[in-house]
DNA sequence: TAGATTGTTAATCGATTAACAATC
DNA sequence: TAGATTGTTAATCGATTAACAATC
């Protein structure tokens, strides 16, 4: 199989998302003109990006989106639902935790963990409570977490990567501001780091009008 | 001046929260080839990085820390501190709020916004109490907001981006799963985007091991 | 001086885009 | 048939990396 592009996973799981819109809409049908439009960027990409899977598409007519939606959910593995713990309870953690999105996208927050004391046994869903970090391992073994999302401070989140991995956790989503050691995926989401590439453009853009 | 590389520009963010823990742990140089073993880039990725902006170093020697610090705040723009308001009091838009790194890095959030009444009025730190989004222009331009964060869902974000637009906002951070059609820079932070390239990183790897 | 390390150039690698034959 | 649109190839563009002279 041909090298893909890490952009292209990216904006597979945007397409999704417009699909997801187009289908609620009512749309049967939706070319790659239309679709490259609503997330600016050229037609030839959506359909590059696309055939690196395979001709979802029909000639003349476009792709239709009950179809596409589900290629691409094979595609990134979003048609099974997937076991998440949360490391660290604090307003990141939380704010995962109670997020609607996650649930509706087959992401189920099964388990947060915090090492404080004051946060142990807080309530945090109708079905969420903050465990001792002490059961990390036990809960993920027991109950085949697959995913974790490390929202502890940057000190610990190497730590608390190393006894994921080997209690068998698959991928990691890092809020942490760290570079993590470990042999299973990451994906870093540093939100001060968006702020400052943000206020770089805006810097920039001053400069140069 | 040379076009520079978007990655070049999120990378410098990220070499910059590494300066920090190294100036706070007493370093007083840095080698570019530390710096990328810290981050797991190639240390010519590094030099490459910083060359865009001038000559930061020293040969034999590295880089002093406290300089380089210096020079990326200033290429970043984070020198000065950023006025932020936030557009939405959900899981999200709290989150941001509360978040110690934000003040910490020189991002001032001085305002979050709201349509339901049920939220209005609300106390989210103790300084901060989420008002009603009618009075978003007339606190934008007499607080002389620069930086606004979307976190509402999908189906306002069009109408609020335009409305900050307007009222002179110059860089919008979108936590709203879609694009924008604005004129301003604006970085997006889907949050299940991060779990879905990351959950097709975890079904990818099983397959070609 | 010898060893370390930068800054920069040129080579390589990877991603995007244009163009167009195929076909609905 | 004529118009629309895909799928794919080749060309272009952009980013990363290796290599090395300069120099601390």
């Amino acid at each position: 199989m041909r090298k893909i592009p890490k952009p292209t996973i990216r904006r597979l799981a945007i397409y999704y998302r417009c699909l997801e819109r187009l289908e609620q809409q009512g749309e049967e049908n939706i070319s790659s003109k239309l679709l490259a439009q609503m997330v600016h960027i050229k037609d030839s990409q959506v359909r590059k990006d696309l055939s690196y899977f395979g001709s979802f598409g029909r000639r003349g007519i476009g792709y239709n989106i009950q179809k596409l939606l589900s290629e691409i959910r094979k595609i990134l593995g979003i048609h099974k639902s997937w076991r998440v713990v949360i490391i660290g309870a604090g307003n990141i953690g939380q704010a995962i935790a109670r997020f609607k999105h996650m649930e509706k996208h087959n992401f189920q927050v099964i388990g947060v963990f915090d090492t404080d004391k004051r946060k142990i046994g807080k309530q945090i869903t109708n079905n969420l409570v903050v465990s001792d970090i002490n059961s990390l391992e036990s809960f993920i073994v027991h109950n085949q977490a697959e995913i974790a999302v490390i929202a502890t401070p940057a000190e610990a989140a190497q730590s608390v990567a190393e006894r994921l991995e080997k209690a068998g956790i698959r991928g990691i989503i890092c809020f942490a501001p760290i570079t993590l050691d470990c042999n299973i995926p990451v994906e870093y989401v540093d939100i001060t780091v968006f702020f400052k590439t943000l206020v770089h453009s805006v810097v920039s853009q001053t400069h140069n009008v």
